[in-house]
DNA sequence: TATTTTCTTTACCGTTCGATCAAGAAAAAC
DNA sequence: GTTTTTCTTGATCGAACGGTAAAGAAAATA
């Protein structure tokens, strides 16, 4: 009964995705859009609406994968200790993997804050809460297991790791060298030896 | 032999540096920047270049700032300990202090890295070498003393540190109350008790 | 195969962007 | 007071911005 769509949604987001990630909201163009997604103006406003709300899709989309990722990593560690270990490292090879851009989408959008709507922010929000949280109850059970001693404080460490991922990001973007990120990391890690 | 200029060339740098800081290099239109400086658009070229130029002043008045501010706090604490504090303590005041935006035209600009010459990036690198090696020494100084055991690491702490600086930016950016930057602080202040 | 419906393409909308230029205004030097 | 020089003003530049409308192309239904 009608045409059917020639291009893949998902692969345009994920373009689209990747174009806001390395230049920010304001720094992307419709133009820049048409030729990261091979998709022509029409189409994109046909499919995913105005500029807003495509960047929407993308930071969702974008906020959905670290948080599995985050999740992941932290579910299928066999200790507390092992679980931090691998989320900071993780954050680390994100930095320096080539296939994707560095720096974070959620990151430059908490710094864009003025070019976002309430709902937007708090998408920005959430994930941060949501990294603190489970970092928070992976040391929880930490604690359980007799890993760390009883008055361990897992809502500071968890906060004060989420904070070093952040940190980390914020000093690859300004182009200092992987040394740097795993000496914070090796510091942050002594967070969970200490009393 | 010639008129003087009317306006405080300092003044306009300062309102400048404040737009800027608040929405970032390609956000602040020039439509912007002549009512935040109350100049005509050709007075501001005629003072200061063009956007990119003024860009750069107003970075590089940032980072002075900010390096005298961070040297002032190091410099006046009676013990390396105390130096830390104040320094943490600093960056979480400046974050909520009502009379400057939020944010750090610095991290702002590390996250704009694309936006930015070769130059302007450098001064952003430098900035946060600075940070780390100010706080390296302070606590080297706190290894003379005897403030810290022999085996300290200072240069991983003091990385450590200027992550976390930056870690409670981005929280605070991300609307994350000033409890969640707290702890942070706590947290990373036990990173001096430790062996 | 004819029809219907959606997607795609092309051209264009008004606005705003950074940047410039020529004319007018004002202060210092003589 | 005249001259000289710089600063300021207002108008305007072409380009790029986000967004839209209408025509053409193509696939699914009948």
């Amino acid at each position: 009964m009608a045409r059917t769509r020639k291009f893949d949604e998902n692969q345009a987001l994920d373009a689209a995705l990747r174009l806001f990630w390395e230049k920010g909201y304001v720094a992307t163009s419709l133009q820049d859009l048409e030729k990261g997604t091979g998709l022509n103006r029409a189409s994109i406003y046909n499919a995913f609406g105005n500029k807003r709300s495509l960047f929407k899709k993308c930071l969702t989309l974008y906020v959905g994968r670290v948080q599995a990722m985050l999740e992941g990593v932290i579910g299928t560690a066999t200790s507390s200790r092992e679980a931090i270990k691998n989320w900071l490292a993780c954050v680390i090879d994100f930095q320096f993997n080539q296939e994707t851009p560095s720096g974070c989408l959620v990151i430059l959008s908490a710094l864009e804050r003025h070019q976002h709507d309430r709902e937007t922010r708090e998408i920005v929000t959430a994930l941060f809460r949501r990294e603190q949280e489970v970092i928070q109850k992976v040391l929880e059970e930490g604690v359980q297991r007799g890993e760390f001693p009883a008055d361990f404080d897992c809502v500071g460490v968890a906060w004060a790791i989420t904070s070093a991922t952040s940190g980390m990001v914020v000093l690859s973007m300004a182009d200092l060298p992987v040394s740097a990120l795993q000496e914070v990391f090796r510091s942050t890690m002594r967070l969970l030896d200490g009393k």
